[in-house]
DNA sequence: GTCTATAGACTGATAGAC
DNA sequence: GTCTATCAGTCTATAGAC
């Protein structure tokens, strides 16, 4: 494999589990095997490698919002699956989505990185905006007064259960807090 | 003042705005007037800092909702005074409240400070439960299936919705987050 | 593209005088 | 309880050989 690649995997598993000013240049030399100056070569400054992960992160995430558009009809089976992708990302309760990772320090990050991040919220709150309208359409979700506060409440749970799922080191905070949410849907 | 609770008071407003692993006792030193070494007479290491800080703020808290609790009659009452201790933490976006703040880092600490940020996320979810109850019963709240679960997507919402505020520096997402929860109040 | 070696700054923490 | 002085360890980052 590539060594930017690895590089970014590791980087990004470990500031999903620990948080990104937690982990080193020399963390992420011994679990790639190679030598912490080599990692310059690939990102110069540390902020270089922030930018690269929430890049890749966003992309991937666009990607797995249009499978999701694409694989499934309803709006209830999209929010379903939008909820899904959440709750794997947490695994057994040990690591966040890299977003709310990131959202969670963002003060050691520069604005390219914020905009990057403020992105990925705006496009997100956009696609659940279109998916709840849907779903109104097609009767599948139910109680919703405004497509786009409810958007950016489902954003808000979804960021928030995790948090909660986190500081347990357990699904079940997170189960329960979206437990409403899926009733909510046909 | 006393200089212990001048550290707290720096200590508390760094790591809501920075996070707890971003500020330092050199940090602290200047904001309160001591120097490094004094620091540790009242906090030997940095681990009694932080339980120091989510032991004063659980107990805050607690007198908040006790208080929310002898000033509010019906349920929808007491829920909006918690949704406004929410959003009066934020300021103008730019800082989280504690227990937020300590979720995101919670990496840093030790197994008494994890205990103590549990145990407030339980009586949390404890008391928004029986305040849920009650708007249940004197038909101050709508759309509640199960107050339990209600309770912790409640508080799932609030710390989710300052996190996203934070991120985009503005209060608005909070707002338009909490917006569906205020409207099923009377 | 990876290496050795090193710089310079900062970290939390300690010893011991006052 | 606060100070000066200092420690060993870490961090990001750079220079320059191979």
């Amino acid at each position: 494999m590539d060594t930017r690649t690895a590089l970014l995997d590791s980087a990004e598993r470990a500031a999903r589990q620990r948080g990104f000013d937690a982990f080193s240049y020399a963390d992420l030399a011994r679990d790639v095997g190679i030598r912490k100056a080599s990692i310059h070569h690939h990102f110069p400054v540390k902020a270089d490698l922030a930018f690269g992960l929430i890049e890749r992160y966003a992309a991937r995430f666009s990607e797995a919002l249009t499978d999701i558009g694409n694989t499934y009809d309803t709006g209830a089976e999209k929010l379903r699956a939008y909820h899904q992708t959440y709750r794997n990302a947490l695994a057994d309760g040990s690591q966040l989505c890299l977003c709310v990772s990131m959202s969670a320090g963002r003060d050691s990050f520069a604005e390219p990185v914020l905009d990057q991040l403020n992105q990925f919220h705006e496009d997100s709150v956009a696609w659940l905006t279109q998916v709840i309208q849907q779903g109104i359409a097609d009767g599948t979700i139910s109680g919703v007064t405004a497509a786009d506060a409810d958007a950016q409440a489902t954003l808000a749970l979804m960021e928030g259960a995790q948090l909660m799922a986190r500081a347990a080191s357990s699904l079940s905070p997170f189960d329960k807090a979206t437990q409403a949410f899926l009733d909510r849907l046909v």
